[in-house]
RNA sequence: GAGCUUGUAGCUCAGUUGGUUAGAGCGCCAGGUUGUGGCCCUGGAGGUCGUGGGUUCAAUUCCCAUCAGGCUCCCCA
């Protein structure tokens, strides 16, 4: 096809309304069940300061060193926001969100942007849903976490993930494990992959992520994180399994997990889905007891989650799932002749005014191209508007399901559509 | 950031071993029924064959570059 004159930046897309109603659907059952879990929703700006998001995620995770969006307004340097954890906690400091009292629960819906190659289920401005609890150091808190996110998933349909957990424990635990695995990776050094070399001094432990091939046989024969762990550590990672046992909710645990950004601490977890391909992790969180001091807060606990809904829709799509339902209109006015139409346009309004959608045609066309349209729209009912039905004051109401149709009074046309409601 | 691969109508795709007007199905518009949808029939609109350059008498077809999509790596949701 030739190429418009405009269109849209590379691994950006637009959502067109036939693909809307899922996206809507998904955004509501978010909204219900955040609700029922008793969070509130948070909106923050799409544009953050630089160097929120640096000492946030981390100078030296990915993200920051190469997928973020910037650039500077005088002396304000402005980013696009790549996840929300980050920006939520800053909201949380700045309006001290702390003095409501408890522990804030907290989700958001909402776009996010990182400058990748594109690919499926990978777009530069893509769409996250996630929650945030801030204030609790307790594994309950973890485990209300990790249970809506599931929860969200089985609404939805997708039950074939796979939970994936892990404890990367406090910091001083992880400086002891951070110990030990140098000294066992330290007399292979140099067999190791460019990439591993480099977060051997950086950030070691992100060399159990690789997924290069040289550096397997180390991570495997590597000590392990779990083993390293402080009582209390321990004691918070046992407890967040059983009650992930209690509520039922399966896991692996996988002492190799670790996450992408710096703020993580303890547990640690990912949804992986097997419908995925490349892209297979449909969400994660963690807790991130950091985060808030580093922020500029006062010292607090925190653990939450996001997913990617465009990789929620593709395990949708792979599965079968449809969300949301086929468009329709309640009502559609066909109308022939001036006087009809000025009948119908006033009329809409009536119809509109009782809680019924109503549309016409605003083409002008044939009363055969109408209830064509009509049945596009997918129309419970079509009205039909001429001169005779304006002279005798009874319009035709059609049944496009059923296919009959009667004479009735405006009046009685909408009682009838009232009485069509009451029965469903 | 790297490798591979694809790019023909709104959509899904044929086709052209380089040669006058590039096809199908679906969708869209109109008519068949001068006031009645879904099925059917007929007709129509819609493509400089992703873009730019090169080779050639001639390129949608071959070559190069570029852009975009897909797969994989990396990373992440």
């Amino acid at each position: 096809m030739s190429q418009p004159k405009y269109s849209t930046h590379h691994g950006m897309t637009d959502i067109l309304p036939d693909e809307v109603k899922k996206w809507q659907y998904l955004e509501q059952l978010i909204r219900t069940e955040a609700e029922l879990f008793n969070f509130e929703e948070i909106r923050t700006p799409i544009l953050e300061q630089t160097e929120l998001i640096v000492r946030g995620l981390g100078q030296l995770s990915d993200i920051v060193s190469k997928e973020i969006f910037s650039f500077s307004r005088g002396d304000d340097h402005y980013v696009l926001r790549p996840e929300l954890t980050a920006p939520v906690v800053r909201s949380y400091v700045q309006h001290h969100l702390n003095q409501r009292g408890g522990a804030q629960k907290l989700y958001y819906i909402g776009p996010m942007f990182r400058a990748e190659r594109p690919q499926r289920g990978r777009q530069r401005q893509f769409h996250q849903f996630g929650l945030e609890i801030i204030g609790s150091s307790d594994p309950i808190a973890d485990a209300e976490a990790i249970s809506f996110m599931i929860h969200i998933f089985r609404k939805v349909g997708i039950t074939n993930t796979i939970l994936k957990l892990n404890s990367i424990g406090d910091p001083a635990s992880r400086e002891e494990y951070k110990k030990a695995l140098k000294t066992h990776l330290q007399p292979h050094y140099e067999k190791l992959s460019e990439i591993s070399q480099k977060r051997y001094h950086n950030n070691p432990l992100r060399i159990l992520d690789s997924k290069e091939e040289e550096d397997q046989p180390f991570i495997q024969s590597a000590p392990v994180i779990t083993d390293y762990l402080s009582e209390d550590s321990q004691q918070h990672y046992q407890q967040v399994k059983e009650y992930l046992q209690n509520l039922g909710i399966p896991y692996e645990e996988d002492p190799y997990l670790v996450r992408g950004m710096d703020y993580y601490t303890q547990t640690a977890f990912e949804l992986i889905s097997p419908d995925l391909g490349a892209q297979d992790a449909i969400a994660g969180g963690g807790r991130y007891d950091l985060l808030v001091e580093e922020i500029g807060g006062q010292p607090t606990p925190a653990v939450g989650f996001a997913a990617g809904m465009e990789r929620l829709f593709i395990a949708c799509e792979e599965l079968g799932i449809e969300l949301g339902t086929e468009k329709s209109v309640d009502v559609y006015i066909v109308t022939l002749g001036e006087r009809a139409r000025e009948w119908g346009l006033r009329h809409l309004l009536d119809i509109r005014e009782k809680g019924f959608s109503a549309t016409m045609d605003y083409l002008g066309r044939s009363m055969k191209a109408q209830m064509k349209d009509a049945n596009r729209e997918n129309a419970n009912f079509t009205l039909i508007v001429g001169e005779n039905e304006l002279n005798d004051g009874l319009f035709i109401l059609r049944n496009m399901r059923e296919s009959d149709e009667e004479a009735l009074t405006f009046t009685q046309i909408l009682s009838k559509l009232e009485k069509e409601r009451d029965k469903e």
